[in-house]
DNA sequence: TTGAAAGCGCTAACAT
DNA sequence: ATGTTAGCGCTTTCAA
């Protein structure tokens, strides 16, 4: 008494067709009459035959779903790309699977490898940085991969960003602006190129171009993590500096919350310019000046990318950079 | 010049052996002379043969990939739901597909249904209210599916959840013990079975409970939107309301700040007390007072349970609650 | 312990 | 416009 499946070989019995007509409905193929169409759909509606997207899969090599892997989904900028990852894949009739890889590189190159077993048409990838081991995977397949808000190292494959060095620079500009000679850079590892290469390398020009000398002490590296703020906002002090460029926004917020216990002013005495003006800079108090990045649209815009290197078209662009901006809020001048 | 898949059939051959063998040793049956697993796992290394998932999905009807319905990966309520449920698959070697509903019945059907047609071996839903179209989508199929952090109107799939009732219940009482006789309930729609049954439900029984009675005019329904906090306010304190049992965080920071700049003090003036416990009741001044339920384990435990039910385990428990707290912060007295 | 063979449900030439 | 026929790459009886 098994509920038997309804497969395209009963529809097309019913409807005194041969498989391949029941396929072209299903497919939205025009060479069929239009009566044998309404017929084999009536037979469908009937029977409620439901496509198997398997078979499909495995006859026609496409299986309208791209592998996602992320450090962390339940981190809001990671989440915020996803967001825009998933919403263009399902206007384009894809479906994401997700893969949560903690930046960790050996997951990532399982997560990548399981992905692939699963045939997806294509990946999207996120994280801090690129290993060799998983950029050697990338290019051993002939799947393509898009990197989103991570930059490419060899630009073998699609990616999306912003101009993570000019961004920097705007920020620690604005900071010298205002009047700051001693300007820290808060960021995560300086092994991940964003921090160590495009950002830092903004900061010291930002610094250059005000005649100020770079020094390692107002460099400053750190998870981000909420807590990590406190420490931070000691080391900051005694080192000097009366203003910082902070990389997250989580830090930037434990930064100035510890400093205002303390105390601290800001932005009198102190003043932070944050990075992704989420949420979190416009809750807390003084609201945070940010720089401005489209999380959902790095996102968005991988997706697309991606859609068009799975369909081979003309890939004019395979690396994107989109627009980046500042928020002025209260947590400087 | 195309770069030829290797499948099995290329290691049967390659190690004289046949397909059936190959097969039993990819996937670790006992049934194999040592010997030969071992000729066959060179073959295999040699070649870089890796299983195809679509067509192994095909063959046996697994496909060792679950679909997870959720209004919104990137809010944060959800996406630690995602995590957990993603790291419990991941344990279990399953994929997740994730698929974004905004809540939307609509989407929520065709979602479902797409992901019914890719095979998914089991699905996890979360939302806001289970419609009745929908309900009757999860009857109309074999596939399992677990609730996460939604009530279960009939018991007919399986649900994790904490005890809403209980809930609101406990973090009222707390109110109305500091004092307050006219406290405020504030919540999503009431036609959420979790707000206008549960927790209206808990509100109404502590209420009673310190003989107040119930008004409906402290009653307010607002969506989880952070500016609608400066509205909220207003009508509270326009009510009468000294305190407030709030269903969402990112709402009562909303209401906390807007009184605050009104010049309320919080928690002298006015006390709050809201859900979920999340990094923002950590991160605002006041720091807030707040229900706390274990988002993470919900999504975790609601994976294991649909671990279950696809292996078809004996279900000693379909319907699972767990453990809630309260985080008294400076929200309260 | 191993192999042969029949599918799984569909797509995609190729014919007609 | 429609049908025939091979597969797609694997699992799974059933025999041996």
């Amino acid at each position: 008494m098994e509920k038997q499946t309804i497969t395209i070989y009963d529809v097309a019995r019913e409807a005194n067709v041969s498989m391949a007509t029941v396929s072209r409905v299903v497919n939205g193929n025009q060479n069929v009459k239009p009566v044998t169409r309404k017929k084999v759909l009536e037979v469908i509606e009937r029977l409620d035959y439901r496509p198997n997207a398997v078979a499909r899969g495995l006859a026609s090599k496409k299986t309208t779903t791209v592998g996602v892997i992320i450090p962390d989904v339940s981190n809001i900028y990671f989440s915020s790309l996803a967001r825009g990852i998933d919403d263009v894949a399902t206007m384009y009739k894809y479906n994401i699977i997700l893969a949560n890889s903690d930046g960790n590189a050996e997951k990532e190159i399982n997560v990548l490898n399981n992905l692939l077993a699963k045939q997806v048409d294509g990946v999207i990838f996120m994280g801090h940085h690129i290993t060799d081991e998983i950029r050697g995977e990338f290019s051993r397949s002939k799947t393509p991969v898009v990197l989103a808000g991570s930059i490419d190292p060899d630009e073998q494959v699609g990616s999306v960003n912003i101009d993570y060095h000019e961004g920097a620079k705007e920020a620690v500009e604005l900071l010298i602006e205002n009047g700051n000679e001693k300007v820290a850079f808060v960021s995560g590892s300086l092994l991940d190129p964003i921090n160590g290469k495009e950002r830092l390398a903004g900061y010291k020009d930002a610094l250059k171009k005000h005649d100020l000398t770079y020094t390692e002490g107002l460099v400053f590296e750190s998870e981000y993590v909420y807590k990590n703020g406190e420490d931070l906002a000691e080391r900051l002090l005694f080192a000097g500096a009366t203003a910082a460029y902070v990389a997250d926004d989580l830090l930037a917020v434990g930064i100035s919350n510890a400093l205002t216990d303390k105390g601290v002013k800001i932005p009198e005495e102190f003043e932070i310019i944050t990075t992704n003006n989420s949420l979190l800079t416009d809750i807390v108090r003084p609201k945070m000046t940010s720089l401005t990045q489209p999380l959902y649209d790095i996102g968005a815009v991988s997706m697309r990318l991606l859609t068009k290197m799975m369909n081979k078209e003309e890939n004019d662009e395979k690396t994107v950079i989109l627009p980046h901006g500042i928020s002025r809020k209260d947590s400087t001048k």
